[in-house]
DNA sequence: CCAGACGTTGTT
DNA sequence: GTCTGG
DNA sequence: CCAGACGTTGTT
DNA sequence: GTCTGG
């Protein structure tokens, strides 16, 4: 599932945002993937970090963790006191056609920037995922955590017990955006 | 980062 | 070799 | 002891 | 590498 988002948004923007005390050095593109540097910001703060914990079983990063499980899961439980906000403007999901993936482009429908629900362990980061709701359903099954503004501020408070902040993991409510983009053109066109 | 696809016709 | 998706 | 999981997503 | 289940 997610695995590129997006942040169209300049440093002063997310300092605006997010109620930074300082604007916070940005990734060098809007559009993250994995191992890529994004923005996080955590009870210190504003940081980049890279998107995907490193595991042993596996040469690929780890980029999400259910939410549903992740408090049983030894790999994540360790971290649920070091929760951070990855703000965002969008995010990508690729719906099955046939036999063809399209990739679409989602996001709240009341734009604006939002935040992502993740685990930060030491330098690299983890996203948290949910089902998704009907409406984006017929794209992808799962999404990405949006938390509700009002509780970004506790969300990264280590102070605050991991089991208050539980019940915020669920599907954001609608409506969303959803574009399709134009399918990949081939790279060199018949000559006639 | 890395594994897997990258295409179609016609059909095992 | 390059692109795509996780 | 030792094979298999360990985590996700999407699904042969 | 470490943990777990058989």
């Amino acid at each position: 599932m997610c695995s590129r988002f997006e942040l169209n948004a300049n440093s002063r923007q997310v300092t605006a945002r997010f109620n930074l005390l300082a604007p916070p050095g940005m990734p060098n593109r809007a559009e993250t993937r994995p191992t890529d540097s994004a923005l996080v910001i955590g009870v210190g703060g504003a940081s980049l970090a890279r998107w995907g914990l490193a595991v042993e079983w596996d040469s690929r990063p780890l980029i999400n963790a259910r939410s549903e499980t992740l408090a049983s899961r030894p790999t994540f439980r360790r971290l649920l006191g070091c929760r951070v906000l990855i703000p965002a403007s969008a995010w990508w999901e690729w719906r099955a056609e046939g036999t063809r993936r399209i990739k679409t482009k989602l996001a709240p429908a009341k734009s604006g920037l939002f935040a992502f629900a993740g685990l930060l362990d030491g330098e690299c980061f983890t996203m948290i995922t949910c089902a998704a709701p009907t409406e984006l359903a017929e794209v992808h099954e799962r999404m990405p955590v949006i938390l509700p503004p009002e509780a970004e501020a506790a969300w990264v408070d280590p102070a605050v017990p991991y089991a208050e902040m539980a019940p915020l993991l669920r599907p954001m409510a609608g409506p969303f955006t959803i574009e399709a983009e134009a399918p990949p053109s081939p790279v060199q066109g018949s000559l006639f």
